[in-house]
DNA sequence: TTGTGTATTTGACATGTGTCAACATCCACG
DNA sequence: CGTGGATGTTGACACATGTCAAATACACAA
């Protein structure tokens, strides 16, 4: 269960549907007064005018194919990206070629901060299913937080639970081993997607076990017997990319502590 | 019995002094114009007038001895601290006890982040060594940030960092080796006491073996062996906490390069 | 002084995860 | 339909790090 007053993401209502459907070929405006995700990414209790200056910023709408980069280390950076449909991934990548996966982001969540600190993403943003978001100049968000003293609380929660969600990561990869790695990583997936209005014991995974390995610290051939041991447990059935939670209570009794990641 | 905090961070005299005057035992009034740190904990180009309404949001001081909490998981989030003196870790614990250490914090650097998601902090900060920070109540910098733009952006940017340091951790903890977790931290640590005027290539570690290890996600027997190995191939002299580099270009040799052993 | 507790180092051994390899499966695309 | 490349599973083994234990040094209090 998760605590509705923590967290304006969690208690979200269910915002259906976050599979894909082109809507136009090209960016097109925005109208967040009609958005289903709009309790996710903007703060509660605007009134019409606020609401209405809030949509001459957040103007455009990008579509970002499969594969395909939303923004890469180096980029200059301008907006935020708040994911309206779709899957992405962020990763740093080290000197050597190696990549670490920071994150996996869904609808409603926001892409780009990384970029505040000094003008120029840190990290790459990459879609892993056909995807659309939302952009949102910073200047133009800086200039709304002036203005609109909700809006700023907002942006200062969201950065906030940035930092809060990689703490709980950094206790994940510092002190968790593999089993409680994934379990904490289920946990926490089938969570986002139930507050999206999704099933609560099945999920479909969109990042390959390579990518769940990086982001775990872990070899995909770990993740991989990890998943087969959760399977001959009886915690999960696993199809593929096809995940049914079974018992979720073992599940979290495996982790230790709910909710971590 | 003043003043214990002139004992500061690192065993070379400081450059740009970071000694206190004598204080009394309780909050004082800050001057902020003429902290030395202030360029650190500041926007550059203020004038005057935004000086002065600066210094009537951080108006106090607190004093913090050696091994007491400047805050806690579960406690109500009303400020952000700004290291004047001292040395912190911040860490978060888990239900089974583990603590894993989330950051060391030094003169000019902000703690208390993580609280503004939720209004309440999530994590500990601990002092490791007398210390005195000022208290810069939360609604108060947004207050001014609505009113002054290059303050908005750095405390913006304050986050950002943040977020970008704890992305680099994870890349770190997610696929470094035990060497080059200590090279990389040692590298860390003496840059950030370069910053503040110390020695390039002296420190002293201001935390326990353990408590690196929890920081690098490892134990403290494996951290001892990595310092000893360091020691063997003439890269670092260690006297127990008192660190001299000899061969700092080795040592970011081992970080770059995952395979050196 | 002696004693007690914490911190650190080092050795011997255990084990979780990485590495390497073989194989199976699936899907995109000719 | 094939077919080749990406993805996933599983086994055998290696090795980095964890675990356990002992010894040392030091700080501090009685």
């Amino acid at each position: 269960m998760f605590d509705p007053a923590s967290t304006t993401l969690a208690s979200a209502p269910p915002a259906r549907s976050a599979t894909v459907f082109p809507i136009n070929s090209h960016s097109i405006k925005v109208a967040c007064s009609n958005c289903n995700l709009r309790e996710l990414c903007m703060p509660l209790g605007l009134n019409r005018e606020e609401l209405d200056q809030i949509e001459s910023v957040v103007n455009l709408r990008r579509k970002v194919k499969k594969g395909s980069l939303l923004f890469h280390n180096g980029e200059r950076f301008t907006n935020l990206f708040a994911i309206r449909t779709g899957f992405f991934k962020s990763y740093v990548a080290s000197e050597d070629g190696h990549e670490q996966v920071t994150g996996f982001q869904m609808a409603g969540e926001v892409l780009g901060l990384d970029g505040i600190a000094s003008d120029h993403h840190t990290c790459n943003a990459i879609a892993l299913e056909d995807a659309e978001v939302c952009l949102m100049p910073f200047d133009r968000i800086e200039e709304l937080s002036r203005d609109i003293p909700s809006m700023q609380r907002h942006v200062h929660k969201i950065m906030s639970r940035e930092i809060v969600r990689e703490n709980g990561i950094m206790l994940l990869l510092g002190s968790m081993r593999a089993e409680e790695r994934l379990a904490a990583f289920l946990l926490n997936l089938v969570d986002r997607l139930h507050a999206r209005g999704f099933s609560q014991s099945e999920l479909v995974l969109r990042m390959t076990r390579e990518e769940i390995g990086s982001y775990l610290g872990l070899k995909l051939e770990t993740v991989s017997r990890a998943f087969s041991k959760f399977a001959e447990d009886g915690l999960v059935e696993v199809d593929k990319r096809n995940i049914r939670i079974l018992r979720s209570d073992l599940l979290r009794d495996i982790v230790g502590r709910p909710d971590c990641a």
